[in-house]
DNA sequence: GCAAAAGTGTTGAGATTACACCCATGC
DNA sequence: GCATGGGTGTAATCTCAACACTTTTGC
């Protein structure tokens, strides 16, 4: 690791997928340098000639095997001091993938990768906790006021489905009334005439009126 | 210029000020490479060690001489396209200033340097143009819940004159009464024990609450 | 006294919140 | 028949937009 005359870029990627009703993002554990033994958000350098969104994408592809995601550009962080070893210009973004995915068992380039609860991580490398502290933020914000959530949930699902996603990324309750009232009024998802069949009574299945981002207001 | 192995990172700054009731921001006219001749927004690389943020204050005094703006960071761009003789990531920021200040004579890095209305741009070089329009809708969508229209004005003013920055930014008209209740309601501004005298009649004098920045809501 | 900008409240519509009971199914 | 989650409407409150006349000054 020298210092180089120019700092370098890299793209880091804070992954969010619902894990048993509870808001949880993709981390890593570093293997080499001074941060070695600690857990961050995966990302890798910018080579020349790949856009960000690339690098981005690639990066989600290599870590989770999944393609098809919503991945939005969040903040860029340039301070030189956030890693020791070389001043690198790294660009965050937030990625929301529909399902936990199984994890590759070795990657060469970090010791372990696990799902963890955005709301109890460690103290985070490359002072990452900064940046998960902006991701939940904007996730929370953007669920408002976009379809985006499609992103976090399978092509047919029931309301009340739906409503827990949105309950475990506020990190709150809402009313079930209010909450199917608002999501069909601004056309959100749609009825498909299709039940799902459980221990109780059985759900109506909705899907999103698109599959593509959208904003709603 | 020759293409390196890694992106270099640059920081370009969108200069906003009002200028007789009218948005502006500041442009350089570019004098060497591809895109010598085109005008584009000021900018320039960051050295290694240097945070974003201070790379684009130091553009920002270097271009105008204010040091105290309104600064915030806005997007990255990454395309390898956007210039051709080189892949550079930049990162951009809008800046607030509160009025047209006096441009350096000759810079020795531009053509020239001048304030521009931000709705009549001709085709700007990088693709700056996609720059100037996510500025603008940033800058819009902020000073509906922010109280950064205190970096665009003096630190006394009527309610008028500051009615009159919203509308420029806007680019629309607003209601007098409904604009005082909620400026006044937000705290956003306190009234000052002064008038201003002209050829009508006097107009009471304010400041802002806060010459920080603040969320409102 | 007249031209020009400053100042001032109310009303209606729409949006948002709070809230409780019946329904359909599996066991 | 009972436990469990699914499904539904109304009333009160708040927020936002529309709107017109009087006041103060310089000339």
């Amino acid at each position: 690791m020298t210092t180089a005359r120019l700092p370098t870029v890299a793209v880091d990627v804070v992954i969010f997928t619902i894990d048993e009703d509870e808001l949880k993002t993709l981390l890593v554990q570093v293997k080499k340098g001074p941060f070695a033994g600690r857990w961050a958000f995966p990302g890798g350098l910018v080579p020349s000639g790949e856009s960000l969104d690339t690098t981005a994408r690639r990066e989600l592809r290599e870590k989770t095997g999944i393609h098809d995601v919503y991945l939005e550009q969040l903040y860029t962080f340039g301070e030189p001091n956030r890693d020791p070893s070389a001043h690198v210009v790294s660009v965050a973004y937030f990625a929301l993938v529909s399902r936990p995915v199984r994890l590759p068992a070795d990657d060469p380039k970090y010791a372990r990768v696990e799902w963890r609860p955005v709301r109890k991580l460690p103290r985070l490398a490359y002072g990452h906790n900064a940046l998960a502290e902006y991701a939940l933020t904007r996730l929370q914000a953007k669920i408002g006021y976009s379809n985006i959530a499609y992103s976090l949930l399978p092509a047919e699902f029931s309301l009340a489905e739906l409503q827990a996603v949105y309950e475990a990324i506020l990190g709150r309750r809402l009313d079930r009334r209010n909450f199917r009232k608002r999501v069909l009024q601004l056309g959100l998802v749609r009825a498909l005439s299709k039940q799902r069949r459980g221990p109780h009574r059985p759900a109506a299945l909705y899907a999103f009126a698109r599959r593509t981002p959208v904003l709603t207001e």
